[in-house]
DNA sequence: TTTAATTTTTAGACAAGACTAAAAATTGGA
DNA sequence: TCCAATTTTTAGTCTTGTCTAAAAATTAAA
């Protein structure tokens, strides 16, 4: 079992990861967890040791597939403790974060699917981030959203625009976008609507404003295969669980 | 902010006070925390310090009114989160514990008023032991109950009898039970419905058979004053919490 | 009351996880 | 390419909480 140390590093570098950066260096990965580089390079040999994961000394780590599946996991309840707190309990969705962040760390994997059944098994936070499902994927999200009200954090596609007209064609050639592109989407301005878009194949975070977000229509892009046959880890489709 | 190893020490002291102990030894209290004596005798002396517990070497410890407070307020969470497990999440009264074990080292003080008015500022948790209230005090029971359906945990007071029969009387006199005689209800036998006391003015525990307990009126020994005026520290009359 | 058994504390070690300071590797600029 | 700046790792220390083994204090028994 992981400690809450290590927890917290392995969370760190998923939220690296979705950000977009494939390799996470030891100095980027120390300032999220509040460390010194010094002690992160001595975690970081740890986490390689237990094969959570993949440390080329002074070339950065990434997530091995366990290492990623117990990260999703810590996500998926810190996200289901933030929609317990803001739906049942009344706080507010900025005052959350820390609560959650204690919570999540309470390892009971009947607690957690409990308490997803409780709150009716939602696909997103109160911030609009998306919530991993049991099995340590994201959830399907329904078909075709406009950028603009899409959740942060899951890689979407393009599928579509709203308005066909030339100009706004050639803008989105310019800024690079066509159909099939790959995004996540990382932050929300709440000030303008802007948002902060990362592309799958690389390159830097850019700014699309709403002219352009609310003429996009996007999709989740690896939706989860839906199994209709029974699997004990999987209630996406409860039948009746609780 | 104590850790959760300390919590865990306070919280077990105030157990065995409970039972009735009024100096807890220290090999006891090392197999309450499931630790060794020498372990616990370093922890006594760092909680001692502190000024959670007082703490006279090779004589025993009790906790202070400081220790006691934070002791109580642990026992409150847990208790509020077991109440949470069986009622929302539908646990069974007898998986809870552990999980709780967790979930009360989570420190809010926000977070455990609001998961108590979430609740219904319950008085009981599952297994029948009272849960303090947000000021550390036990919260008042309905005054007059039968010895066999009070709640653990609770300081009670004898304070009349269903059937004046001379046989029962005598036999109350033979338990040294009379009205006024204080006591504790700490375990119920659900096989046959016996329970076992402790008399606050000390000696052995003692079993009850249920032609008594069925026929003892019993009160909370301190009830907690009703408090009128506003208190922030104390919803147990809430006006509108949430 | 003196000794034997028990309880408690001290001494010394260890693991996890953090730190600072210094050494080593990498990167970037001239 | 070669040196300087930056990044990363290593070395050594500290704190918390644990352990075992041994010493000290207390209690119980003869």
């Amino acid at each position: 079992m992981p400690t809450v140390s290590v927890e917290n590093y392995l969370k760190a570098i998923l939220y690296l990861h979705e950000e977009g950066k494939e390799q996470v260096s030891t100095t980027e990965l120390a300032g999220r967890v509040q460390a010194t580089p010094a002690s992160t390079s001595a975690m970081l040999r740890k986490l390689g040791e237990r094969a959570w994961v993949e440390h080329r000394p002074y070339r950065g780590v990434r997530l091995t597939e366990e290492g990623h599946r117990i990260a999703m996991d810590i996500l998926r309840r810190h996200r289901l403790w933030e929609c317990f707190l803001v739906d049942h309990l009344g706080f507010d969705w900025d005052e959350v974060h820390e609560i959650a962040e204690e919570l999540e760390h309470v390892d009971s994997r009947d607690l957690t699917n409990r308490l997803d059944a409780f709150l009716g098994f939602p696909k997103l936070d109160p911030h609009g981030d998306a919530i991993p499902g049991p099995n340590g994927r994201f959830r399907s999200v329904a078909a075709r959203t406009l950028l603009s009200e899409a959740p942060k954090g899951l890689e979407l596609v393009v599928v579509g625009v709203v308005d066909g007209r030339d100009s706004f064609l050639r803008h989105l050639g310019v800024l690079g976008i066509s159909l099939g592109t790959r995004m996540t989407l990382q932050t929300r301005h709440a000030f303008d609507g802007s948002v902060e878009v990362t592309y799958s194949e690389g390159g830097e975070a850019q700014m699309l404003t709403p002219s352009v977000t609310t003429r996009l229509w996007v999709d989740q892009s690896n939706p989860e295969p839906v199994i209709v046959f029974p699997d004990p880890d999987e209630p996406d489709t409860p039948e009746s669980n609780n």
